[in-house]
DNA sequence: AAAAAAT
């Protein structure tokens, strides 16, 4: 739209397209030295993949070294921020971070469209931006960050209070639904919400848009293409001020919203990745294939022992089925939380806050948790329904990768395993793989002591804190 | 189908 530029690449080094996800290194003997748990920065995140960076002003040029921050000393933020940023256990900006915050620094403020792969650090990205442009002697909101779920919405907010730890007098609030607080003023420098909420705060005074100059949308592609959230974001946009920053980040922005994403971002910065470079390496993606429907239950039954070791999420289709494998679960003897849409909201606080905890080791949810959740624990991520759009038949590449990704972290390794019963959901899997082009792995049902073994390397290199970096995991040999 | 509103 606003760049007719061809695309370049960023300064980094060309590497060779990771077109091979079939890598077939050992899973190494994890030394579990206590060499601790990788920080967050970005120096475990090499993720070879090309962030193609198209700038909205024509005559700049993509490659200039001040549009790449090596490092977070360098960017012109307060001592206090920067603090909160090494408190944070954050020393070199990954890389979604080096190409994006420059750029979203700028004044006058850019818009910007943003895609990196989860686990990357995009939160910490917009983070960074929303706290270095608050005015803290104005105690009225003054940027926005609208998600798509409630735990999501927390979940930002908890990055954004910690990394503003230090900037004396920030007040941070979750703009969700709270029963407690019906009618009363949302007076704080930074709001983060769900969109209805947001909408209806915004209808009753609740919150004021006078101060707003940043307005960011987490898991974009979702919050601009789901029914009703994408006329919720507008309608929240279109009672904002005209000239605010608004920016979208995403891990993926399929074709079909690009075009309404340039309409809501105008003139953006963008940063995009192609979708054969979106997966995670250190996720080992497995498959089981079982002969029918009424196994299906028997065979997650097998792999509770392993959920167990660190954490897990077990993805479903409905909320029904969520709420009847957890009984079935428990009948069984097991210890499973289960969270979707239909609990409470306070009810979903206190299971996702146990989950965070370790309380709760394993979780079964709907598509609630499917995109943002940032657990480090979890090293085990199960299909048992696998991702379909609406009308329950078509594959949801989107979904499926966004559901991975609540393992690997950060570049930690982690295992994703899918279901597969039948030749619907066998051809959905396919799809998925193609889309991609990524191949998934066959989990051999008669060697079960192997399968065992195989997870079992993977979740311990994972609890030691080993990323993909250090360590190439893989599992056929 | 799920999510998202105190509609």
């Amino acid at each position: 739209m606003s760049s007719s530029e061809t695309p370049v690449e960023g300064a980094v080094p060309a590497e060779t397209a990771p077109t091979k996800i079939v890598a077939a290194a050992e899973v190494g003997d994890a030394q579990l030295d206590g060499s601790g748990p990788p920080g967050n920065g970005g120096e475990l995140l090499e993720t070879e993949a090309n962030v193609e960076v198209k700038l909205a002003d024509l005559q700049a040029d993509p490659n200039n070294p001040l549009f790449s921050a090596k490092s977070f000393e360098e960017l012109k933020i307060s001592p206090e921020l920067l603090k909160g940023i090494h408190q944070m256990n954050f020393r070199t900006p990954s890389k979604i971070q080096e190409k994006a915050l420059p750029l979203l620094l700028l004044d006058p403020p850019n818009n910007m469209i943003a895609q990196s792969q989860s686990g990357t650090g995009k939160t910490a990205a917009f983070s960074l931006n929303i706290l270095s442009r608050v005015d803290l002697n104005v105690v009225a909101p003054q940027a926005l960050v609208l998600a798509p779920s409630r735990e999501l919405a927390r979940q930002i907010l908890g990055v954004i209070a910690h990394m503003g730890q230090f900037m004396t007098g920030l007040k941070t609030m979750a703009a969700i639904p709270d029963p407690t607080r019906r009618g009363q003023r949302y007076d704080a420098h930074v709001l983060v919400g769900t969109p209805g909420t947001v909408m209806d705060m915004l209808r009753r005074r609740m919150i004021s848009p006078k101060d707003i100059r940043i307005l960011v949308l987490d898991e974009a592609d979702n919050m601009l293409d789901q029914q009703g959230l994408g006329e919720q974001c507008t309608k929240v946009k279109s009672m904002l001020n005209k000239d605010i920053q608004t920016v979208l980040f995403s891990a993926t922005f399929p074709p079909n919203v690009i075009e309404y994403a340039n309409m809501f971002a105008p003139k953006a910065n963008v940063l995009t990745l192609a979708h054969e470079e979106l997966t995670i390496e250190g996720i080992k993606q497995l498959y089981i294939d079982i002969d029918r429907d009424n196994d299906k239950f028997a065979t997650l039954l097998k792999f509770y022992g392993l959920m167990t070791q660190a954490s897990s999420i077990i993805f479903v289709r409905t909320r029904r089925t969520a709420e009847e494998l957890q009984q079935r679960m428990i009948q069984e003897g097991h210890k499973v939380a289960q969270l979707s849409g239909a609990l409470e909201g306070p009810d979903r606080d206190r299971i996702i806050d146990l989950f965070r905890s370790g309380e709760a080791k394993v979780l079964i949810t709907t598509n609630v948790l499917a995109r943002g959740i940032d657990v480090q624990s979890v090293t085990m991520v199960i299909n048992y329904d696998v991702p379909t759009m609406a009308d329950g038949r078509t594959a949801d590449p989107e979904t499926y990768l966004h559901r991975i990704g609540r393992t690997g972290r950060f570049g930690r390794v982690g295992v994703a395993l899918t279901f597969v019963h039948d030749k619907a959901s066998w051809t959905q899997l396919n799809a998925i793989a193609s889309y991609f082009k990524t191949d998934l792995h066959p989990i051999d049902t008669n060697d079960w002591d192997a399968v065992e073994d195989m997870i079992q390397k993977i979740i311990r290199s994972s609890r030691a804190g080993k990323s993909t970096k250090e360590m190439t995991a893989e599992i056929t040999g």
